[in-house]
RNA sequence: GGGCGCGUAACUCAGUGGUAGAGUGCCACCUUCACACGGUGGAAGUCACAGGUUCGACACCUGUCGCGCCCA
């Protein structure tokens, strides 16, 4: 055995097992065994991306699932990769180009794909390296990239597969433009933000009438593109106008007056609404009601352009703003400006505003397949975790509009699409095109578009398994198994897997999809640079190692609110790691002479319970007992509550009390044969520990269960060894209990509920209060921890017979000069302190050491404490309505309670009438 | 404007129709032979607020206030 150091140290271990692991081909998914496979697919993250928390937690909640399902025996399959990131990408590379003096303009399309190529091969790649480090059990070898061969064979067949169904087409609509990029974006890319801004009322003179009509307007400049003014055909003000014209202020032009009651809030503004149509989605449609023109007077720099008058051409839109507002003042049409709060669309990627504008893109029509999504999760082929999440994937998919696909850019899949020169038809095909499919011309010139980055990665499930061809990989992991991502993507990722999963082999991508909510900074806040609370895993992982953060994040994995990140946790957890160390450590150096195989066979495998103390059973039933429960709430997602109850289990019951418990079994004077039983205990125990910890922890508790002696016929690595979950049941019902578990435990899990368990945590719960007892006392007094001090126990019959077999090691736990257990009518010193515990009094006495005038008081409180809990709980009892209505076994545990609390008080009274002789 | 989630100890978070919990921090004591990234003992909460349902509400319902988010 090496020599472990005291202070665990991750660093030094943890690169040694990834490593080890990954040569091992551990992150396959298994050939053998007769379980379904568990399949989860990454979302690709940025190609030239660092990790970020989101992308930890994301990793580390697949990770523990996959770890946990492959240790379960499944055949466990973890697809990584990573996304070209279009715009996030083109964007950087253009910034390098301009720091240059250059531009993609000056380089031409060639050079500057090129030149990404290059950028994506160097700055590429250190995430994967980044979700090694964290422990990822990924399968390396079936790693895709978006813009890879099978991706792109992937992308350009279902382009072409729903240009044939008639679901792509290519049309003249207004878009969400992004000045800065040049490109189109979609819905999705647009965040909208709320702003302080104002409301311009502006007066439009009726032709040929001495009215006014004013309108109210967030965007004044837009009015050189106004076809039109709207009001509501219901209202009273305005009703006789409509039909009639106005002449728009600074040039000129006459425009309709149209009565629309979708567009016009009567109580909104002044009730009337100028309407551009090229500039606005919701004058668009109205436009489209009446016939309007569409005049663009912004151009695709941002910038006023004609049929605007010549004066205002070329001004940015803020200028412009500014200058029609000033224009409009001169003429006396502005009437009035009112501060008011709006929402503005920024673009995701570039931060700019983003501007409504007309334009040829090709859009996809993703209505059926909206409703197929639909239906697929409401007939439970797909579930949401957490559950109410469902209701906003309906919500979403229900008001669905058709996507936008296509960008102005240049790194990214180019639409297989081709424009004649001669004949103006546009081909589509798969495969490159040299002449016109309709008439034959050779002057032909591919789309210059690319398409939208989550086209490729809303077929990533498909993309992943080698679609479109029906090769094995699909055939056996499809649909995977899980989806697990930030619920802030819900509509960027899953329904559009969805709805392409669907589409394209008829059944849906995943069977479960897992959503977490965002990690904030300490500050509780969006973490973000510019805010400087951004928090990097990295360092996380550096300073207090992988598997401390991971644990950290899997207890944070139930949130439904942000997780407001905490450093002090994650520094919990490392100290938790290092408790485990040391308990392993205690192990460890204490098994000189122990032989696990013969143990097995002797003990263990024919459940040989007499040979175990007391102490043993209960810490081996305990275990099972939490291995049992872990297993549930892993199944069920809940990552927070399995990791909490090992947790729980680890510190405060492993090492808090059985190893303090056993370690008088393990002294080299002990009884051979209770060594070698208490040996065997901790050995089994620590094994099913590390088992359950290691999907959460997956570093230490391999490094530590190395080190630990093999049960017979055994795998070779803790990542690879069967969890501990039950196989076999016995009995029904209420007396239903594990039989055997997986693992090298098997005959052990008829443990659980058998008789001599049930008086072990009997015993073990008498011990630990009496020594708690103790010990407190000690403290009241202010007696050093050491000092050695006599106690008395007054106690049953039944009581006292189980104490003095653990006499020991109360003696032991609570640093005791001597344990004098006595009967229930024995008299006990004058000068002494007591404490009850479920009804048994344990006294410690304290001649001279006692001021008696204190003590009396602190009895006086603690009878009135136990008297007024008597007092509300006999009243409760005594309701007739709570007598009849309750549940028998709340009845019954209330009057036990009743009784030990009358134990109580009458020791606490006794003891006071003592006081007082 | 519509919808959703969340308000529990100083901070970060669990929790359940039947006696309020953890981590960190805080106070006191402890160099006990696994661990000071530790041990023992302790202080700390009108479970946001107001109603209602119930024998019993921190939990279920309604409303109010506050925070966050999604959609328009």
């Amino acid at each position: 055995m090496e020599k472990l150091n005291s202070v665990y140290d991750p660093n030094s271990v943890e690169a040694k097992w990834y490593r080890r692991w990954n040569e091992s081909g551990y992150f396959k998914p298994s050939v053998s065994g007769d379980r379904s496979p568990f399949t989860v697919v990454l979302p690709p993250p940025n190609v030239t991306g660092r990790l970020h928390m989101g992308h930890a937690l994301t990793a580390t909640v697949q990770d523990c699932l996959v770890r946990w399902k492959r240790m379960c025996g499944h055949p466990a399959l973890w697809l990584p990769g990573t996304d070209h990131a279009g715009i996030a990408t083109q964007v950087m590379v253009e910034r390098a180009l301009v720091n240059e003096g250059s531009s993609r303009e000056a380089i031409g399309r060639e050079a500057f794909l090129a030149r990404t190529w290059a950028w994506k091969e160097e700055h590429g790649g250190i995430i994967d390296r980044q979700h090694e480090a964290l422990g990822a059990s990924m399968d390396w070898d079936r790693y895709r990239f978006t813009m890879d061969e099978v991706s792109s064979r992937a992308v350009r067949e279902a382009f072409c597969r729903l240009h044939e169904q008639g679901l792509i087409y290519r049309a003249y609509r207004l878009i969400n433009w992004d000045w800065s990029s040049q490109t189109a974006l979609s819905d999705l890319e647009v965040e909208h933000r709320e702003v302080d801004g104002a409301l311009w009322h502006i007066a439009y003179p009726v032709a040929g009438r001495e009215e006014r009509l004013v309108v109210a307007t967030t965007r004044p400049e837009t009015m050189l593109g106004d076809s039109g003014v709207a009001v509501h055909p219901d209202d009273p003000r305005y009703k006789h106008l409509i039909g009639e014209e106005v002449v728009l202020p600074l040039s000129g032009r006459r425009v309709p007056i149209v009565g629309d009651a979708i567009l016009v809030d009567m109580t909104f503004g002044t009730g009337a609404v100028k309407v551009t149509p090229a500039h606005d989605f919701n004058d668009f449609e109205t436009g489209k009601r009446h016939g309007l023109e569409v005049l663009c007077v912004i151009d695709k720099q941002g910038k006023v352009q004609a049929p605007a008058p010549a004066r205002f051409c070329g001004l940015t839109v803020a200028a412009a703003r500014e200058a029609v507002v000033a224009a409009l003042t001169a003429e006396g049409a502005l009437v009035k400006v009112e501060p008011h709060k709006l929402s503005i669309g920024f673009s995701q990627r570039t931060g700019v505003i983003v501007e409504p504008l007309p334009s040829d893109q090709w859009f996809v029509n993703v209505g059926s397949m909206a409703r197929a999504a639909v239906a697929a999760v409401r007939a439970g082929k797909t579930r949401f975790v957490p559950e109410y999440r469902t209701a906003d994937f309906y919500r979403w998919m229900e008001n669905i509009h058709d996507w936008c696909i296509s960008r102005q850019l240049w790194w990214g899949h180019r639409i297989p699409a081709w424009h004649c020169g001669a004949c103006g038809t546009i081909s589509v095909s798969r495969e490159d095109l040299s002449s016109c499919l309709s008439c034959g011309s050779g002057e032909v010139t591919q789309d210059e578009d690319v398409l939208d980055t989550w086209f490729s990665s809303g077929l990533w499930p498909l993309t992943v398994l080698g679609w479109p061809e029906q090769g094995e990989a699909l055939r056996r992991f499809y649909p995977t198994s899980l989806m697990e991502t930030g619920w802030d993507i819900l509509f960027f990722w899953v329904a559009r897997m969805m709805m392409f999963g669907i589409h394209f082999t008829g059944e849906v991508p995943f069977e479960t999809v897992f959503l977490h909510s965002m990690v904030l900074g300490e500050d509780g806040r969006k973490m973000s640079k510019t805010r400087g609370n951004v928090v990097d895993p990295i360092e996380l992982i550096d300073g207090y190692g992988a598997d401390s953060l991971r644990f950290y994040l899997a207890t944070m994995a139930g949130q439904d609110q942000g997780i407001i990140f905490s450093r002090a946790r994650v520094e919990g957890y490392r100290n938790f790691a290092n408790k485990l160390w040391n308990a392993a450590r205690f192990v460890l150096m204490n098994l000189e002479g122990f032989d696990r195989p013969s143990f097995e066979r002797e003990v263990v495998a024919v459940g040989a319970l007499a040979r175990l103390d007391p102490a043993d059973l209960w810490v081996l039933a305990r275990s099972l007992e939490v291995a049992r429960e872990v297993g549930d709430l892993l199944g069920a997602y809940r990552l927070d509550l399995a990791a909490h109850t090992i947790y729980q289990f680890v510190w405060y019951e492993l090492c808090d009390w059985y190893l303090e418990l056993v370690k008088p079994s393990l002294a080299s004077e002990a009884d051979p044969e209770v060594r070698r039983a208490a040996q065997g205990c901790l050995v089994t125990v620590l094994d099913v520990v590390l088992r359950v910890l290691h999907p959460f922890l997956p570093f230490i508790t391999e490094e530590l269960w190395q080190q630990l002696p093999r049960a017979e016929g055994d795998r070779e690595c803790l990542m690879i060894a069967a969890f501990p979950e039950v196989r076999e049941w016995s009995g029904e019902g209420e007396g239903r209990r594990p039989l055997t578990m997986a693992g090298p435990y098997a005959g052990i899990g008829a443990l659980l509920g058998s008789p001599e368990v049930a008086s072990a945590r009997q015993q073990v719960a008498r011990t630990i209060d009496v020594v708690t007892a103790a010990r407190g006392l000690k403290a009241r007094f202010r007696l050093p921890p050491g000092k050695r001090t006599p106690l008395l126990v007054r106690a049953s019959a039944e009581d006292a017979a189980s104490l003095a077999a653990m006499q020991g090691r109360i003696l032991r736990l609570a640093r005791l000069e001597s344990l004098t257990v006595i009967a229930v009518g024995d008299d006990v010193p004058i000068e002494s302190a007591s404490e009850v515990v479920r009804g048994i009094e344990v006294i410690l006495p304290l001649s001279g050491l006692v001021d008696v005038g204190a003590e009396r008081e602190r009895l006086a409180k603690e009878i009135a404490k136990v008297e007024k809990e008597i007092e509300g709980l006999a009243r409760k009892l005594q309701n007739s309505g709570f007598r009849a209505k309750a549940p028998a076994e709340v009845i019954a545990k209330d009057e036990a309670r009743l009784t030990e609390l009358g134990e109580s008080l009458s020791a606490l009274g006794a003891t006071l009438e003592r006081l007082r002789a």
